[in-house]
DNA sequence: CGAGTTTGACCTGCGC
DNA sequence: GCGCAGGTCAAACTCG
């Protein structure tokens, strides 16, 4: 990656960094070249943790199987991603919101659980995060050369699903995407785990896709995943801080 | 022996 | 209507 960033040329594309001030921040790179993306074509804001612990316990802990919040803090039942070995330590969780809203642009038929992505750096493709998972498809698709797998969470009676996939442009990061609610909570460990995951202070309060300061309502034509031109916020850190 | 993974086939939605 | 691509199923297989 080297000289593009920033908007990749996506009119509605931009993104929104949430860096709560972690990996020291070593160069000035901004972080993705590209913004994390899906079969649509389209891309996802994408926010910055220091771990996807920390980032999912911020801002989804519902997905997690905790209970929906109504404000954006920290809550108890957040798992952690602890072995993505060094996914949490190394330090750069990318994470991004996925919406569900957009999916009247295929014209109905099944309607999509929630959806929410992380984009962590780490050597291993599943990431733990508290849940049991059981893989249950790979494919390779188009828009990447490599192949995305998929999981679907072993608890009975929760549909949970998740796909997993490297980023194609850089290898190194893990494009996790969670389809769903968990209706229990994680299998024991979890939240012990999430409590030794270093966490920021949770700070960033309102979810910059829904209505936030910062959140530009554009009338835009693709609505599946932002919708919205979001505001680059300045902090952000660098992917090599390795 | 059971749980989980692998892998190709199958199904469905979507664009042309 | 056809072909393509993504997503899921399920039988076989592997590992603990
Ligand atoms: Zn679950």
């Amino acid at each position: 990656m080297a000289a593009s960033l920033g908007l990749v040329g996506h009119e509605a594309a931009s993104y929104y960094y949430a860096a709560a001030a972690y990996p020291p921040p070593a160069a000035s790179s901004c972080f993705p070249p590209e913004l994390v993306p899906d079969n649509n074509g389209g891309a996802v804001p994408v926010m910055e943790f220091p771990s996807a612990a920390a980032a999912a316990d911020c801002y989804f802990p519902e997905i997690m199987g905790g209970q929906a919040a109504p404000e954006y803090y920290c809550s108890p039942p957040a798992p952690a991603f602890a072995n993505g070995g060094g996914a949490a330590e190394n330090g750069i969780v990318n994470m991004s919101y996925v919406d569900d809203d957009g999916w009247r642009r295929s014209g109905g038929g099944r309607r999509p659980p929630p959806r929410i992505g992380f984009r962590t750096r780490s050597e291993v493709d599943v990431l733990d995060d508290g849940f049991k998972w059981r893989k249950y498809g790979k494919k390779a698709v188009k828009s990447s050369p490599n192949p995305r797998n998929y999981y679907r969470c072993s608890s009975e009676g929760c549909g949970v699903k998740k796909r997993v996939e490297r980023d194609r442009h850089d290898t190194r990061y893990v494009i996790t995407t969670y389809d769903g609610v968990h209706n229990h909570a994680a299998p024991g460990g979890a939240a012990h785990l999430a409590q030794s995951v270093p966490r920021p202070a949770c700070s960033p309060p309102p979810a910059p896709w829904s209505s936030a300061p910062g959140v530009v309502g554009a009338p835009c034509d693709d609505p599946w995943w932002g919708t919205t031109q979001l505001h680059a916020a300045a902090a952000h850190s660098s992917e090599s801080s390795y």
